[in-house]
DNA sequence: TCAACTGGATACTGTCACTCTCTAATACTG
DNA sequence: CAGTATTAGAGAGTGACAGTATCCAGTTGA
């Protein structure tokens, strides 16, 4: 197809898939003539990839463009796609927060600390830290908490995770990683709203529904 | 003391804090004459929440003000709380999604569907529909263990929610919704590379920690 | 054949979060 | 008390970002 019926199809301006093919998001059609290309349906299904990490999940061109590369370009070994991955998607802090704390927790929780998740461990002090600043106190207990249900989150993930070609478990980990987080953010405000009403009282009719997890 | 000092203490260059006022993010300090303010350790602690809610929660300057606002003003009755809290958070899908494939999972786990939280299951369908348009299949019941999961961190940070007063509530459930929410996509990271090691094995010797939800 | 479409380059737009500049009025310093 | 430094307040300017728009020469389909 042409360009014209590219845009169409896939609901992106004619001007935005000319922008993207710039930035190299996109990967050029097939020229038939200098001022002629054919695109296929490769191309429709990059552009729904686009729009899905440039919208959604919040990503910039520029790292948008690291994913795909990712993608295209699976060179990690399948240990270290996790780091690659995270390595895009993450801000890390721009000063180094105190670990302590957070390795205390983790050794408690029997996680590894290590080198290896340094990175990642920053970032949990990090944000622990801004909610600090904030003069946000964390309730008791909570971040156990939080990390005992990131951690089945995980685990089912892991679980789940393909490992029959390393291209299959490259895509699943880069866009699991990115895509899933706007959902489990989402998730988390409805939960609250769910959790509230079983807390305090349905303020309808709907006091009937079986439901799990109950406080007592 | 002045704005110099207010500048000095809180690390936020001069013109910045200037700019907060001009936002209304920051309360004007108090006039001494028709070119001096003083301010106080209010600003000093305003400036700080300001900061975690720019930076590491990554809310607009408006969403910033918004949400000051809500704490500063607590006019809501406890229970809307959750919603205004959320509202002011969340980006409302561009167009309706479909909702009936949430809903009934939803159902499935026992949780209400109702048209109070309509807008929140039309944010979690968003979502989904964006990892679908991007071709990307959820595992197999991963729905439902996402759900489950941030079920339980709803039920623990809504039974954490002080009740004693007002403006402690509004504070706790704006603040917490906003600033969790990094620290649990940074502990989900973190908790991805432990459950992959769990899983895997351990590349270095350290395999003899306890470990609670290792994979069979 | 000729209007419509195309690739490619360059220039422009709007938004955002600051950052700079300016003015007139204080405030401290010697 | 002179002189330098600060300040409030307002407006204009900056740089990054994500597109949009314009233009040109070549190509295509009616």
């Amino acid at each position: 197809m042409r360009i014209s019926e590219l845009s169409r199809r896939s609901g992106v301006p004619l001007a935005t898939i000319k922008f993207y093919l710039r930035e190299r998001l996109l990967h050029e059609g097939r020229l038939t003539s200098a001022t002629q290309a054919r695109y296929d349906e490769s191309h429709l299904a990059r552009l729904r990839l686009i729009q899905a990490l440039t919208g959604p999940a919040g990503l910039s061109v520029a790292k948008t463009r690291r994913v795909l590369t990712l993608i295209d370009e699976p060179t990690a070994p399948t240990l270290d796609l996790l780091g690659s991955a995270h390595e895009v998607v993450s801000h890390p802090p721009a000063e180094e927060p105190p670990l302590e704390q957070v390795d205390a927790a983790l050794r408690r929780l029997g996680w590894e600390v290590s080198e290896e998740n340094q990175a990642h461990r920053a970032e949990v002090a990090a944000a622990v830290a801004a909610i600090g600043v904030a003069d946000f106190a964390l309730p008791e207990r909570a971040f156990e908490g939080y990390a005992t249900a990131m951690l089945e989150v995980a685990a089912m993930e892991i679980a789940a995770m393909p490992t029959e070609s390393a291209e299959a478990a490259v895509r699943y980990v880069v866009l699991g990683t990115v895509l899933v987080e706007p959902l489990l953010l989402a998730l988390r405000r409805l939960a609250q709203q769910e959790a509230s009403k079983r807390r305090f009282g349905p303020p309808s009719e709907a006091a009937r529904t079986p439901g799990q997890h109950v406080q007592p």
